[in-house]
DNA sequence: ACCTGAACACCGTTCAAGT
DNA sequence: ACCTGAACACCGTTCAAGT
């Protein structure tokens, strides 16, 4: 079904028939990266998982460059949030939409940094992917510039979490231990008010869960909102 | 100065007596980096720019990763936080704290990306970072966990803030026109809570100020904060 | 100890040629 | 129109050799 009425290995097109597209090469890149990470997508090595001369991306995609934009591409066309319940609060329909775009983002971890950092590539289609986000502050009463600035701000907030959440490989990252002796292996006094902190939390404390990482987030930032208004 | 006592062109040693060193390799490195981009930065020209060959390099850092690493420790050990004055609440102390961290970052924006990826690097200087920001909420009496989670939330977003900041160049996003022309051409009702705001806006209203931006940011977070007291 | 030259196994991309 | 082969100008890094 990936590539048309196929009957040869699945997903695979025999070279020969199934003809190149873009669709086709941004599938296999995507799974390039998905499977062995960004530094890994060549062209070279794309050109052999399609079974294909490297040249012949180059009549489909102008460059690498467009492979990887058009990447960020597919995969933001991926992201729906569920329409809001009715009766759900404004509150809850920001940190929904926040919820889906961490969601679309972790399924592809090896592309975080391309998403987050090709700004042109995602205003394609954040006009679409915002949209949650404008929906959910339209019921705040906000000035329309404030509304702009917060999602600017949740939006921010969920890249930079990303980032340091697709660097991790596991669901919780733990740096308690490793933390908590750097700290004192620190010059006395060269960080007090840390040092109170990583003391009091003690190792187990230190672990850090992403999931409720994220949610404390989104509330510190909802109540933030909250107080503008 | 920067090579010790050379008579040779300033800042770059004379091929033979300046003896190569991590310090100096680390120096033309980031001279590279700031200038031409982080893709400039290849162990071969940089070789090229400090008179050697590209092989000499390899003795004093391992390999190009360590070169890159090395670069953001550099970077980091020049963040400074003035001392809060006295009598600073623990809100502005927070949000110098912030705009320090940003400033830092803006120094280098061609290294932003790195820096903000490269997360086995800031760890090891961000406990000294860290510390102002641990210091001003140490003062909100929050327990220890949330002290935690308030500094990462705070990081998260001027980690996202950065990435948008450091891809665009001038002072000033001027996507007002090209994202009102966008959001007219959208299919009728495809997003309707983000046409009203942009319509409300207008071309000159969107056009986007990184400071009051980041501001605005900070302003949120600090409220949200404050109401998890 | 530090530096080098040649070499290896890669890259992205151009260009002229094939069907 | 689409695909290809050979070639160009690069990469990072290993290894053996020089001082």
């Amino acid at each position: 079904m990936a590539s048309g009425g196929n009957i040869g290995r699945p997903g695979r097109p025999r070279s020969g028939d199934g003809r190149l597209s873009k669709k086709v090469i941004l599938e296999a890149a995507l799974r390039i990266v998905d499977r062995d990470g960004i530094e890994a997508m060549t062209m070279r090595r794309l050109a052999s998982a399609l079974g294909v001369n490297p040249m012949s991306i180059y009549h489909h995609l102008p460059n690498k460059a467009a492979v990887l934009s058009g990447l960020v591409e597919v995969v933001f066309s991926q992201l729906q949030v569920a329409a809001p319940a009715d009766g759900a609060s404004w509150q809850d329909q920001l940190k929904d939409a926040a919820r889906a775009y961490r969601r679309v983002l972790r399924t592809h971890p090896n592309l975080a940094l391309q998403i987050v950092s090709d700004t042109a590539a995602v205003s394609d289609v954040l006009v679409i992917a915002g949209e949650p986000f404008y929906q959910a502050l339209a019921q705040t009463g906000l000035p329309p510039r404030s509304i702009v600035e917060s999602v600017d701000v949740v939006v921010d907030f969920i890249h930079g979490f990303m980032l340091g959440e697709a660097s991790s490989t596991s669901e919780t990252f733990d740096l308690g231990p490793d933390l908590l002796k750097r700290v004192r292996d620190l010059p006395a006094g060269k960080a007090p008010a840390l040092t109170r902190v990583a003391e009091a939390l003690g190792e187990s404390g230190f672990r850090y869960e992403f999931d409720s990482g994220f949610e404390s987030g989104l509330n510190v930032l909802v109540r933030g909102i909250e107080a503008g208004i």
